[in-house]
DNA sequence: CACGAAAAGTGAACGTGTTCATTTATATAT
DNA sequence: ATATATAAATGAACACGTTCACTTTTCGTG
């Protein structure tokens, strides 16, 4: 390796690499058994070796691909996110009071099939000092894709509010559906009826609630509300293409 | 041990025993060798080994007072409760629009030295499986007491409110809690400045609530609400004295 | 083709939480 | 006082997440 190489490999480093067809290969056989395993003996129970097992590859090529285990969990969420912003998307044209229930539900539908396993990702998920969080930096772009996803919700409704209410509301609206998820994964009632019971309530609270949003001293706390909560979220409205 | 021995003990098995002044001496050292490592080198860095070590008792006995390592943070977390709610039961009446961010402010206080530790606690503590939760069997006591304190906080209040409306608000605040020392832990900014801001808006907030309350539309929601919710903390309003 | 560097892959070993068979101390009954 | 059951205490061993020194494969270049 000349001089030359070794200048353009080291500014090539700077930029993401893409990923060699093998890579991806492992990678996938990876993601699937991992996969397989939280459904079939859960989170604890699937052991990193388990996984590499059934995936045909050594323990320590597992750690090339996935340097911890809960990122295997990122992984699913981001996927099953992605299922959900997309199913958000298809809700026909209505109120604010009866489409926002309605993604909330939606979601919960997605995620319903692996809601044990999801209570793994929010214990690892909570921790300040994992950099695998529903908060933390490697869940930025999920946050961002979610809120974008409430944020079309709105703009869709029959009833939309216009302006900067409108970030604002998105951000409450991606700050129910974190609330309303960590509910859900801790609602122990059967069938998750309790969830259900509180999806019924935010539509009379919505109604309730809407006619207000015109009302000055409201929207002022509205603001005020939104502006601490957002960047606490990453602030994705601040980088929406990010 | 004769036949009427053994049924003697077997059914003194069902009552918790006195513990022996021996244990409890024992239990002690464990839980202040682990308080001391956990705010010298943190959560994680401290080991089971170490406590053990630092306490003078083998590996194998720290097991037998604490199952889990996370039992031992549980130990502080109902320490820190205790003295936050004896802070609040020392607020001077006013309105509930200055107590309850005051009471907020408070208990954030007794946790603020130990915020990093907390950390740990939040990360097992959402998760379904393990016993140890903040909503969790284990936990229920803790949250009891931290219910009735907010039920007192607001009885105690000049604009208190009447009837069955006091239960659930006192549900309402105590939910407020819970989310308020989640945002805190979370909380990145400099000094938490945000948690502050947070505190400021619920001032306001409640100001411009409060004469709601009289409406009965929004009186029969916050029913429903409370009593979605309040199962879900184990409804210790149903069993205030336990 | 041959060579060498980078990528892909391996498995033994380490640290830590947790368990358990075993030993030692304490208390109770005769 | 002695026996014995129970409580208290021990530390070796285990399982699992994680690391790392090392081997094998892949692939561009002279």
């Amino acid at each position: 390796m000349n001089a030359f190489t070794f200048v353009v490999s080291t500014i090539y480093d700077m930029v993401p690499k893409t990923p060699s067809p093998k890579s991806v290969e492992t990678r996938k056989k990876i993601v699937d058994s991992a996969l397989t395993l939280f459904e079939r003996k859960g989170y604890d129970k699937a052991t990193m070796r388990d996984i590499a097992a059934e995936a045909n590859v050594s323990l320590g090529l597992t750690y090339r691909y996935f340097s911890q285990k809960e990122e295997l969990v990122l992984e699913l969420y981001e996927l099953l996110t992605k299922d959900a912003a997309d199913a958000v998307d298809e809700l026909p044209k209505d109120t604010l009071a009866k489409r926002y229930p309605a993604a909330l539900s939606l979601c919960l539908e997605s995620l319903a099939p692996h809601r044990g396993m999801l209570g793994a990702l929010f214990s690892a998920g909570l921790s300040i000092t994992s950099p695998v969080s529903v908060l933390g930096e490697e869940t930025s772009e999920v946050r961002s894709k979610m809120w974008m996803t409430y944020n079309r919700l709105l703009k869709g409704c029959t009833d939309a509010p216009k302006g900067k209410q409108v970030d604002q509301i998105s951000t409450l609206m991606y700050a129910g559906h974190l609330l309303t998820v960590l509910f859900w994964i801790q609602d122990r009632s059967e069938n998750q009826i309790f969830t259900k019971k509180l999806l019924a309530f935010s539509e009379k609270g919505i109604r309730l609630a809407r006619p207000f949003l015109r009302v000055r001293m409201v929207t002022n706390l509205l603001t005020e509300f939104s502006e601490i909560v957002q960047p606490f979220f990453g602030n994705p409205s601040a980088n929406p293409t990010k």
